[in-house]
DNA sequence: CATACGTCCGTAGCCAGGTACGGACTCAAG
DNA sequence: CTTGAGTCCGTACCTGGCTACGGACGTATG
């Protein structure tokens, strides 16, 4: 091992193990603003702190929430804890598209499942598939319109 | 109006209008393989019937129930209906995603509402926001691990 | 001091599912 | 005959979130 934290900080290999992701993740945020890259120590490599650690895990547990890169920076501003109004505004439209994602998968679940059902019920193998049938002439497979699950 | 298909089909534009997908899409799906591309007519303009028209709907409708169009292609090469094990079989395949998928949000869903009611209860707005502050310190967002809601 | 691993950095590639561009051509109408 | 819309085709670009590569350099360990 070469983790020996003296001078400083960790470096970028171990804040990604500490945290659980890929160092090159690291550099991504950084080249995409999410992280800053901090000031080398006294050789030329960078050195983090805990506090390096704790914004990668917020940015990952926003991420499990379902929130893209882009909003957690904004999530990531309010970070001092005193916009309450606006943090709970960006988690009220994630809750929305979360619901119509949820619809839409709900809608398409049904209709998988009747297909397989009709699938599952016909009797002689000679008979042309209802599934496939289904995909061939329907004309109305409910398809609900937001940009979640279909285009 | 340039539309009137003497000498034979439609035209890409016409196929495109048809089914409400951009020309793009079907130039797309032809260098993919999904779509053949027929041969040209006595001009150079190659011309496309309504097989063309149902096989595009077929992809659009394998597509709203969530299959990818590399599962559309093998779905399509089951459209004789004389292969209803393997539909049934990718369609199951295909449910059991989605399911996971479902799983997978409402979870998310939990914990974006937990969050919000948290953040509605606080009453002085000089208390850091609990939805920021369980970002940045909890340890136990509940990740189910698919493939689907995170990374 | 040499070896081997780690870091730094820019750039390129990946996945799916397209969209956009631009020059050459064809076609139908006026 | 000219104009303008549409087609053809190759190629590049886009989104999101990374992952990989390659060469130069730092650094820990024998």
């Amino acid at each position: 091992m070469s983790g020996k934290q003296r001078e400083g900080g960790m470096t970028v290999g171990m804040l990604a193990k500490a945290v659980g992701v890929g160092v090159e993740t690291i550099r991504y945020y950084q080249r995409i603003g999410l992280m800053s890259t901090p000031a080398r120590g006294y050789g030329s490599v960078r050195r983090y702190s805990s506090v390096s650690v704790e914004r990668l895990r917020f940015i990952k547990r926003a991420q499990q929430l379902g929130f893209t890169l882009e909003e957690v920076a904004h999530l990531l501003q309010l970070e001092d804890g005193t916009h309450c109004n606006e943090a709970r505004e960006l988690a009220t439209h994630k809750l929305a598209a979360v619901d119509q994602k949820l619809a839409d998968l709900h809608a398409m679940r049904e209709v998988l499942a009747q297909l397989i059902a009709a699938c599952g019920s016909r009797r002689s193998s000679k008979q042309r598939c209802p599934l496939i049938e289904s995909l061939a002439s329907n004309e109305g497979i409910p398809a609900s319109r937001s940009k979640t699950g279909s285009r």
